[in-house]
DNA sequence: CCTATATCAGCTCTACTGATATTT
DNA sequence: CAAATATCAGTACAGCTGATATAG
């Protein structure tokens, strides 16, 4: 790990752009410094995920597949569903099934009720290492530990407009 | 572009989130709302960035490194430093200047200072694709329009803490 | 006939590990 | 000598396009 900066880079860039940038105007430098530092966190988090998941043989995409199969009632989800629910392209969802039904997490199998349809479902060993691996998560709230609960709120707040106005949703 | 889910899929996640592990705690079910959210905003902005970038040849990645040159009094730094301010791993670093060298945007110069390092040096024509693109992505405030500044503010103060607390800067 | 589902080949990109040559 | 700089080979992963077979 390397030794931290003695200042915030993203405010450094945020007054370098402000400098270079002057009839921008405030919002511009905002949003600048903002989405720099979703990019980072969200590599800050993604690092520190795949770090805790990587003993059980799991990345978070693969996590966040395999936990929205242990909420499925019959434990069975067609793989479009899954790409619906958890946005991700319909080969994403193949090859993140492909990885998970190699470690023997999940089995593919014809839906029923749809001749074009394939259905994930999880097995015992996937139940099992879901739970383990959710334990570890909650053990530092998914790496958000060091955030109050109201900035964790308002964090997924604003977000949610954000989600909305891109089209992942409409309520 | 698929068709928006009639629902938040990430609300609908917490909701099952709290009935199926009841015993986590509100903190936790903030937490899961939070990072998957920032998961999910990092890939509608990057998706965002990166298609308005296409046209000049450049990624995001390349941008900021590309920026971060047009900064410097001089147009050049040591690639290190490029690795330190964007941090971003120092093969990455090679990854990138190499594809910003191959475009025509930095030339490599070694450093006269220390002869073990290399300075990336920017180029007219890099110059003038880094102003384009900055007028570009200011446009739409780097597909941020749906905030509004005190949102976007709010979001640097949060996750300004998550970053320090990663260890990237002390202040 | 048109659409939806899933897969496949192939590509880009970022990020990492481990090894190496060079220089401080 | 140890540490820093940069590169290279190789791997893993997510994400995309375009094409295809099958079924509604």
């Amino acid at each position: 790990m390397p030794a931290p900066l003695p200042f915030d880079p993203v405010a450094r860039a945020g007054e370098s752009w402000q400098r270079c940038y002057p009839d921008a105007g405030e919002p511009v430098y905002s949003a600048m410094r903002a989405v720099t530092s979703i990019m980072r966190a969200q590599q800050i988090l993604i690092a520190g995920l795949d770090t805790a998941l990587r003993p059980f043989n799991l990345t978070f995409s693969r996590y966040e597949a395999l936990v929205l199969l242990t909420f499925s009632s019959t434990g069975a989800l067609p793989l479009s569903k899954i790409g619906e629910r958890l946005q991700v392209h319909a080969t994403s969802v193949t090859n993140v099934v492909d990885r998970l039904e190699a470690s023997g997490f999940v089995k593919r199998e014809p839906n029923p009720r749809d001749g074009r349809g394939t259905l994930a479902v999880i097995t015992e060993a996937g139940r099992e290492v879901a739970d383990a691996a959710t334990q570890e998560l909650h053990r530092n709230r998914f790496g958000l530990q060091s955030l109050d609960q109201d900035d964790l709120d308002r964090l997924f707040g604003t977000l949610r407009r954000l989600r909305a106005d891109a089209g992942d949703f409409v309520e």
